[in-house]
DNA sequence: GTGTACTGTGTAAGCGGTTACAGGTAAGCG
DNA sequence: CGCTTACCTGTAACCGCTTACACAGTACAC
């Protein structure tokens, strides 16, 4: 103990807390001890009387390993992960570590490790409808929850989503309006994502309102990778109906597969058939064509989850119950819209989204 | 407690841990009482009392936020994303979760951070190079450590990276012996990353050994970023000097934008300029040309660090003080190589992979 | 029917801090 | 100069669990 240097033990701890009042010739001695011993005080020890562990919690759905026919390509990850980054980088800002747990199934015995995390974690996030509202309800008893994409608007919990509908909205019209699209197809993400039921419902409902159609069909299912989006298109082709004469994907990687077996058919995009994303991941800004997507950021996805849940730590009264992340249409050459080279060019795109943030 | 309901206090510690004899009656007496009160035992008292925390954690560098010119992309993130993501799913496998920390420069006062992770932890992983060797030395005295693509060999530390050297050899003999390639380029990462540096020294040697020549103009700078590919191919063609007949990137996104860039100028790939990447990210293969690569597994990497750390924590003897992960030249269109069309397909060598792989 | 050897459980001392409470000192005041 | 008050600092209880040690109960052998 550096009271041997010093003189005391409680003293240390105040000294070092900088709490209460600590004469300052004391606190010096306490300091000195410290560095002359290299100490560092146990943060667990004190985690355990305080009660403050300085640590969040971050659970995202884990595929299972062989799950579905293809596996899970590295590349589908990048959504959640680009959203973990966020969350490490303003829990650092706030003075917290972020603890990754993943979960594999939705009701498995998954809750008893997350209670374990309880005494762990000052708070939890919960990505990608990793519980059931019951366990959320259940959960949210017991430590502060922040959902991230969420179903919704769970009652036990703030969540943070996108504008998933304003986005849809605004790509059905792109389509309609200026496309002049009549008919279009939606290649869905994994059938249990809350993300992507919420894509599918509202682009189905602001195209049946634009007066186009989306038959059943033309909606696909994948699992958010390329090779995913490759196999449905695929499956899709060998059908008799003609094809839509767009399809949005609902997310990036995705389209990406889906032009391709598109391609492979001998179909051209956009000529014959326009193809839109969803995320605006930089990749597919280097696409020939690039990809007209939908820009949402999931840093900040990530980092408004911390900030909520720091303000529930805070004691902060939580305003917003639910707060929705804006999102954008970023049109490109993959639904036909012809921009200028300059503009074009991904770098320069990169370097007015940089300067329009500041 | 459960205690009230049961009839003890050290015995349901006992009977919990299925250490030791605990009668069964009396163990289920324990458990009965446990489930009925929902009580969770505190994670971190039992970590305080028993030095057994049941996490590791993950150092890794974060790019300062305006650090390049052009800041850093989401994208060139993924690669310590997977790493990552493979650490987690193994760490979970073993029993443990995995504490994210970043570390911001190289030497600064992050050192006392990671002490104070030393309580928290029971080892950690130090991606790239995130403190200097001394450091490492004066951390690995106090607490477990594992090194991931560190500068090589550090004496401290078990070091985990990948074989950089076979892999540019594999590519340097591919470019001359199969392409008759007598002028090459190459396009680095940044430059204090011990990865590019490695991969640039090994290029530069078997490209001399096979009898070609890599000009000092030739040699790039870049960021792991597609922009940052761009920027300096656009830099390197605003120069006299006439073009090699091929540029090796230090990873696939700078690859996606020194194509751009080259494309941009008139430039076939690969009539005219041969490019390769590294990494064998997903996306690449859906580019066209589909990226010639060096297939590596950032997940692999992240497994191993999690397997030679716990073997350490085990007190297992650790046999290898370094383990070297194998790299794969794969072979696509951006070399040149015509590939048979059933092989291009991405799904199809997805499915080969896999197969492969069992 | 004692003695010995186990087996199973309770007691209590930490693990390394925080913090309420008590007590010692020095300063302020009449 | 004695008393109040404020300021610091020490003492000890406690956070919730593990574990060495002690001890009661039972089983078995002589």
């Amino acid at each position: 103990m550096a009271e041997l240097a010093g003189v005391s033990i409680a003293t240390v701890s105040r000294a070092l807390n900088s709490l209460s009042s600590v004469r300052p010739s004391t606190r010096a001695k306490v300091m000195a001890a410290m560095d002359e011993l290299e100490f560092v005080p146990n943060v667990v020890a004190r985690g355990l009387s305080s009660g403050k562990h300085w640590i969040l919690g971050l659970v995202f759905m884990r595929a299972p390993v062989d799950g579905s026919v293809l596996g899970v390509e590295e590349a589908s990850l990048l959504y959640t992960d680009i959203v973990i980054r966020g969350a490490e980088t303003r829990a650092a800002e706030h003075g917290y570590s972020l603890l990754l747990s993943s979960a594999y199934d939705t009701h498995p015995s998954g809750m008893t490790a997350l209670l374990s995390l309880t005494g762990t974690v000052d708070g939890l996030i919960l990505l990608d409808r990793v519980l059931g509202d019951d366990d959320v309800a259940y959960l949210a008893k017991r430590i502060s929850v922040v959902l991230l994409a969420g179903k919704g608007d769970s009652p036990s919990a703030v969540t943070i989503r996108v504008d998933n509908e304003h986005a849809m909205q605004s790509l059905a019209e792109h389509l309609v309006k200026v496309h002049g699209i009549t008919r279009v197809g939606f290649v869905a993400g994994s059938h249990d994502s809350p993300d992507s039921v919420a894509r599918v419902v509202a682009f189905r409902q602001a195209i049946e309102e634009l007066g186009a159609t989306l038959e059943e069909v033309d909606l696909l299912e994948s699992d958010w990778t390329s090779a995913g989006g490759e196999v449905a298109m695929q499956a899709r082709l060998r059908r008799p109906e003609p094809l839509p004469q767009a399809f949005a994907c609902a997310n990036d990687q995705t389209a990406v597969g889906v032009i391709y077996a598109l391609n492979a058919a001998g179909l051209k995009i956009p000529d014959d058939v326009v193809v839109t994303g969803f995320d605006d991941i930089t990749l597919t800004r280097y696409f020939n064509p690039p990809l007209t997507t939908i820009r949402q950021s999931g840093g900040l996805l990530g980092e408004a989850a911390v900030d909520a849940l720091v303000a529930m730590l805070d004691g902060s009264e939580v305003v917003n119950r639910t707060v929705v992340l804006p999102t954008e249409l970023v049109v490109r050459g993959s639904c036909g819209c012809v921009t200028d080279a300059d503009t074009r060019s991904p770098l320069a795109e990169l370097v007015t989204l940089r300067s329009e943030v500041g």
